[in-house]
DNA sequence: ATCATCTGCTAAATCCTTTTAGCAATTATG
DNA sequence: CATAATTGCTAAAAGGATTTAGCAGATGAT
């Protein structure tokens, strides 16, 4: 009850030694000519009450808090967040980390709001997280703050992880013409502003530039090309139930992400065509949905949770380059594709 | 480059007074004597240095930070983890809080070190989150410590935030019978385990409570009670599909959440049944999908963003009744039943 | 024997706030 | 007029760690 918490005082004066002595040998210290009994008296009375040093106290000496902030524009509309900040927690956890969750909505004011909010609180480090991959502002930090962008990039932050789309972007043609897909395929989510970059997704003009290198290098073009400017699944339904309508005759389909491919899973199905065997979809995300298809969806998995991971490890590793750190996005086989043998 | 933090005492000398009057005006404090000129010249002096307390400072000092912990079971799996960090997040920023997430898989050892890793930061309050409604083992805690349960429930701690399931129950079928569904009607995911709340979800025995409840008092019962396991696209596929080969003559399904409803959709459709006309579908939670069905799915949402709101204002209020705090689910009104004046 | 070096340890300063106790001058009270 | 209360403010302690500077004794070198 009553019982106040246990200091690094009481830690010494049971061990019979100066605070001095026990701070050194519980922080490891690594020079120090403390005697082999000091050190194991000091870690006996340690463990007997049970002492947890008091972080404030040595943050406010150290500067230091094993804590890092986590800094994304929108937890909220998107399932991507999840995978992000999964495995931003655990690497954090790994390393003796803590996280600090803040969101912005993308809005300058609130951004200045959440880094004051850290800074406040000493954080070690900034992890800036777009949900879907940019050029993302940041307002100017004391240079000696660690940041690193996690599907995003900056200017002045150098250091980012993100998905490889560009090689996905390959895979993806390398996967069709290997399952004998060849021609009659068409290019679902099209989109000529966002494959210039202008807008919205730094990573997703990529992942088509990659499709284009790959097809270009195997003399593949695409039967039709489809545009739209949202990638929901309505959009999906009506570009496919259009190309259908107009009797294109389309023999596959690459969508550019899952939810577009469940819109066109929706208009083949009204339309009586059966995937793969009338027509097989491949696509990219591997968000949920792509599992709960029928039948499953082959998709190209944004890796979201090492992505986190990677994010982490860079922002505490001693030195790093400030590169962009491409995440591979490997292949999800599944029956949206025939001919090849496939897993879950 | 170079310069320094700026401190109270800065403040303070720029002001020609006190540290300790700087302090007290700093911080509001009620009764001070501090004339209002010495007031109008600590505020400027601040706002002109850009003062920003050092609040590890003010931690060892107060024992207060400003910081509240979140700690959940799974952020991972579940898309329903979303609502309830954002609802959170945003709550605490209004309140001047922030936000430390920690993740424990819902194994009791990363519990423990999840909770005295807040409680070395001396967080202000600690939530509890769980992503399936459940009854949640909490290592014990120092007495002072302030918990909310959210969407969870401990013999423990009794303040919890909870969806108003069993309502929602009651509200499913008072709908159903006012769009004139009164008999054929099957349910989709019944699962005695369940009912009983002994395993996974103490809230969807309510959910269930409340349908038979409402069900009893109109002289209602199902035609069907197909019950599985788990609550996957696949299972809400096969029961349906089940119905069907066995030729029950069901004219509506009530599903207990909107993934089995996406599975009943899909043994619909490959049946050639028409929603609603020839089958109109009910559904529980409001899943991101639900909008993306078509047609779209009516169903009951689970107020996670509210709860994650709710969750922060009863820690944060000076005194609170230690109850469960019902959040009320609210029907999302879309085509999939009919002669419904349909919303979004 | 003298001086330097090493060994094993500690006293005290420091980080930056908040808060307690109290001082000196002024005003009110009996 | 003496005493009490109020006003407006400050010095110093406290909170719990890390770190700097340095002490006393033992050992080694010359």
């Amino acid at each position: 009850m009553g019982r106040k918490r246990v200091t690094l005082a009481d830690v010494a004066r049971l061990a019979g030694l100066s605070q001095t002595a026990a701070s050194m040998i519980l922080t490891g210290r690594p020079d120090t000519r403390l005697s082999a009994e000091a050190h194991a008296r000091v870690h006996a009375a340690a463990a007997e009450l049970g002492y947890r040093p008091n972080l404030a106290a040595r943050a406010l000496r150290t500067d230091k808090t094993r804590t890092i902030a986590f800094i994304s524009d929108v937890v909220a509309t998107t399932r991507f967040a999840n995978g992000l900040i999964r495995g931003t927690l655990e690497a954090a956890d790994k390393a003796g980390h803590v996280v600090l969750l803040l969101e912005t909505g993308g809005e300058p004011a609130r951004e200045v709001q959440a880094i004051e909010a850290a800074l406040d609180r000493q954080v070690d480090g900034f992890i800036f997280a777009a949900m879907r991959a940019r050029e993302v502002f940041v307002p100017s930090l004391p240079a000696a703050n660690r940041v690193v962008m996690l599907n995003a990039t900056s200017r002045k932050h150098p250091v980012s992880v993100l998905p490889d789309e560009f090689e996905a972007g390959r895979a993806a043609i390398r996967l069709l013409d290997s399952a004998g897909i060849r021609e009659g395929l068409a290019l679902i989510g099209h989109n000529q502003v966002v494959e210039e970059g202008y807008f919205r997704s730094e990573t997703v003009s990529r992942r088509l530039a990659g499709i284009r290198a790959e097809m270009d290098q195997r003399g593949m073009s695409f039967l039709a090309e489809e545009s739209c400017w949202n990638w929901e699944a309505a959009h999906g339904y009506e570009l496919v139930k259009g190309l259908l309508d107009r009797r294109v005759p389309v023999e596959a389909l690459l969508c550019l992400n899952d939810r577009l491919a469940f819109g066109a899973y929706q208009a083949l199905g009204e339309a009586g065509l059966r995937i793969p065997r009338d027509m097989p979809v491949v696509s990219f995300d591997n968000d949920e949905l792509a599992a709960d298809l029928r039948p499953g969806l082959t998709t190209f998995a944004l890796p979201h949770e090492q992505m986190g991971q990677e994010a982490v490890r860079l922002l505490l590793a001693p030195e790093v380059e400030p590169f962009e750190h491409l995440i591979a996005m490997t292949a999800v086989l599944r029956q949206s594709l025939a001919n090849i043998g496939g897993a879950d």
